[in-house]
DNA sequence: ATGAAAGCGCTAACAC
DNA sequence: GTGTTAGCGCTTTCAT
């Protein structure tokens, strides 16, 4: 069905010397038999087996990618764009998922690496929890680039400027009137959630605000895997509904309050709506991500939208430098910022003093 | 650095045959010679080159993936829950989208043909537009499984049984008390979406209710690719809402509608609440798929909850038949039906008459 | 029950 | 400039 190299040298009589000369564009071919067979070649159709060449070469011209933690749309957006950064530049893409377990991790570097990916880039929400055969892919020179930051790897990454991120937030709300500001995470130290915790600091800081303790809030993250045929991303809205509970058991409340995520200050206007708590009026709040629910929440939320897609083009372009051997600057980092999204979950407070 | 078979023979004192036969499970082997080299094989950490395998034996062991259309939630589910399902059996996933233009398909088949992939699935909401392409590998015999029903081709496919689940949602909205019930639906005419006007239509007729025309809603979907740097899916919040205004321009309203999906329903919210039009005392709504956000909307959804992981798992399980070369029941259309679950959207109707 | 040898389709090194 | 050839690591057929 398909014609061979060597098929189709035989049928224009000529060798397979020159036949792959002309397909892989050598200049030591004469310009008049260069177009009678690259002509010949589009009427043919013929097109080189990819899996042959990968053999011969030990080139694959393939790209794993390993998904951690639970399933979020960006992450959706993250790969198409990949994929589209890939496919110009002739790679394929490789799809792996780890349930963000030591093994699960295992499992996808093994598979990736036994399918001879050219290199790799990990993304997701979760943290890696064993880097142990990651670091055994960097010192063999593997490609890898994290769409995250990780404290445990030195590796190439592209990340969101959280800390910049999360003090422009902070600005911006202090430029509303703001000046009890209340910050929610999840209570893991991830390398983001420090970061996020910093800029929101750094920023009070600077304005002259005395940072609130009690109102940095970290609320354990209840994962929640319902029936075993599915897996429902809802801890991030739930995480947001606790933290909402803990603010409003307060004795002195914060008038504002920057959220981790989308989902979590959807899940925290959740449990104001059942305490009678109103938004912005009462507590303001901003979301981060914009996905595209923030447009639809009950009150729109004010949020930073995240270049999903930039992300997956630089990874792309900063693993295709290494595949290329080009290893200068390495680790590299390339950091990115999000953009504020005003909406109406974050306006002035209520006068109050 | 890898060991290929050829070293490993010689290093064992055997043939490259005898350890191929070991490799294979092959019953040509004397048991003790057989436990030796495996036991060898595991010590030195063996394992065969994929590629080499695949040049050799025609079979990649890959199965290609299509995701057709807009990013969503759900796509990321079955991605994942086919991964997990074809890893087991030893197959890895080549991943690529297609933004839903007839080139973009194209594209995607062609770059998966051009892997040598073993089968193909298709999934997303995205209706195929040209479906030329596949054709040709349906008659080439390459396994294809569409996880969506697709009316212009023949081929296996896992779908949602639509018209039972919406006549479902009906029939509960009915045992609420309601009697005036409405449906909205975007304009295109996919299988989907007549398959869910059915199952609305003849539920009412068995209950006896008349169908109005004016309340089966088909509402034109404004797709709005934001900046070129983003892919954004809201537009099914979008068409909820431009729905909604539709019904609330009625003189005569329905006291509930039954929404294309979860996002519709909550852009249908988003329009209530702006027109002071109480969910679900004046509209009652229910939405579709149970997305996590469905559970912290404003009024939290009565929704059908879908299948996700197993459609993507029998896919692969129907996919695996074609490639094993078993064509019995060709094209097999694999039937699941998803869960109702009860919220707060979807309650009795205010005592009207 | 085991060994030897011939390719799968391609690339790269070497001749002419 | 062009043709020839030797493998990449594996599976499969044929001999023993």
């Amino acid at each position: 069905m398909e014609l061979t190299q060597h098929e189709v040298a035989d049928r224009l009589g000529i060798s397979r010397g020159t036949l792959h000369r002309v397909l892989s564009g050598s200049p030591l071919v004469k310009a008049s038999t260069r177009q009678r067979i690259e002509k010949a070649l589009s009427e043919i159709g013929y097109s080189p087996n990819i899996i042959a060449q990968g053999l011969r070469t030990g080139r694959t011209r393939t790209i794993g990618l390993i998904a951690i933690g639970d399933a979020k749309i960006s992450e959706m957006e993250k790969a198409r764009a990949i994929h589209e950064a890939a496919r110009l530049r002739g790679y394929s893409l490789v799809l792996t998922y780890s349930d963000g377990s030591a093994e699960g991790e295992a499992r996808c570097v093994d598979e990736l690496r036994s399918r001879k990916v050219d290199g790799l880039i990990v993304t997701g929400k979760g943290r890696l929890q064993d880097s142990a055969h990651f670091k055994k892919l960097i010192k063999a020179r593997v490609g890898l680039v994290a769409i995250a930051p990780i404290a445990t790897l030195e590796t190439d990454c592209v990340v969101v400027d959280a800390p910049w991120a999360y003090g422009e937030m902070t600005r911006h709300i202090i430029s509303k009137g703001h000046r009890d500001i209340g910050l929610l995470l999840e209570d893991i130290q991830s390398t983001y959630a420090i970061a996020k915790e910093k800029g929101v600091a750094d920023a009070l800081a600077a304005a002259g605000l005395p940072v609130n303790k009690d109102w940095m809030l970290r609320v354990p993250v209840r994962v929640r895997r319902e029936e075993a045929d599915k897996v429902r991303s809802v801890s991030d809205y739930r995480m947001g509904y606790d933290g909402a509970l803990k603010f409003f058991a307060m004795s002195r409340r914060p008038t504002a309050v920057i959220c981790q995520s989308d989902q979590t200050a959807i899940g925290f206007q959740h449990a104001a709506k059942l305490n009678n708590v109103d938004v912005p009026g009462e507590v303001a709040l901003t979301g981060y991500d914009d996905i595209p629910a923030a447009e639809f929440a009950r009150v729109p939320l004010t949020t930073m939208r995240q270049p999903e897609a930039e992300l997956g083009v630089r990874a792309v372009e900063l693993l295709m430098r290494r595949m290329e051997g080009d290893w200068s600057g390495f680790p590299q980092m390339v950091v990115l910022r999000p953009t504020l999204i005003e909406r109406e979950s974050c306006s002035r407070p209520k006068s109050e003093t």
